[in-house]
DNA sequence: GTTCGGCCTTGCCACCATCGTAAGGTCAAG
DNA sequence: CTTGACCTTACGATGGTGGCAAGGCCGAAC
């Protein structure tokens, strides 16, 4: 019933894009909907809620295989436990550090590995810093030029314009 | 049976959302390949080569009504005027300073409006400085908090890790 | 027991800018 | 006439999210 209980057996089933990570699972029998929630699970919505995930995008992450296929009621509505909620806050923190869902992928499967070396997670993340560097540097550019062509322009009702010329030819430069 | 030839004569064909800035132009009547050369016209391949804009993009732009039809040889292949190549190094300086397509188009109006106010123009650059200096904030706020983690990960062989920690739950943050 | 509002399901489209690929037509040189 | 480079259109994928539609399910009020 939990997430990672029953992540352990199978194999890939029809590889999805994504390492599958967490995804490996069998198919758990539906489950009855009053129970779950006495027993503290959640259904999408409410998920959603306090992962701040939207359903939409969790329905999403299940369908690319960053997220293992949750459990079902008998009416077909994916049900959230504790754990589940805990994976998906996961997700939302490292998104917020502007992660790609591919390199969250492989987070999840260092988190689950104790094994892990952290070596891997911080050579991981550093290569995310060059990245947001990089990134960075760019906007920093473009940036400093045109807020320089903008400040050669007057701004006024007259057609003259430093930033147009410069888009039309280089010498303006 | 070819599609340009019924292409021919409709109308603004299903205005494209882009406000198809300079795009409105009565269609040319086919040209001679050689005697366009002659007059110094190019094909796609080459105004792709001068502009730096792939021809591949320079056919999107067409579609999406961010450029005007080009004019076609007998043999359907587009031909590019000096002044359409003028174009097409604008859009490429205003794509290399992050200008998004839809305010290149308007820049496009603007450039071709000999009544424009300079003001205008000003806004729109200044307008787009402050888009970059957001994301410029958060990417560099993304940063230092990873930054910050990764500091305090030893990266060696043992599986503790503040980086995942902290994704997986928000006290060490 | 029916009805109603709110939630769930799937599926498809749109955004933005670019790249890839496939299947076919055209040009120019050998 | 063939070859190879170029052109044409058309479709799909990328990443991450939002929107909408059509239909099923739930729980509570009536």
């Amino acid at each position: 019933m939990f997430a990672h209980e029953i992540r352990s057996q199978i194999q890939p089933k029809a590889a999805p894009i994504m390492n599958q990570a967490t995804s490996r699972r069998r198919k758990a029998p539906p489950i009855d909907l009053a129970e779950a929630r006495r027993s503290g699970h959640y259904n999408i919505g409410q998920a959603a809620k306090v992962s701040g995930i939207s359903a939409k995008m969790i329905r999403h992450y299940e369908s690319i295989g960053l997220l293992p296929e949750a459990p079902r009621t008998f009416a077909n509505y994916r049900v959230y436990s504790q754990d589940a909620i805990h994976v998906l806050q996961f997700i939302k923190r490292a998104r917020h550090l502007g992660f790609s869902l591919k390199d969250i992928a492989v987070l999840l499967d260092l988190w689950n590995d104790q094994t892990r070396a952290s070596g891997e997670v911080k050579a991981l993340a550093k290569a995310h810093i060059d990245e947001m560097d990089q990134r960075i540097r760019e906007l920093q550019t473009m940036r400093k030029t045109l807020h320089h062509l903008v400040q050669n322009c007057k701004g006024d009702d007259r057609p003259d314009c430093p930033i147009l010329e410069n888009f039309s030819s280089v010498e303006s430069t």
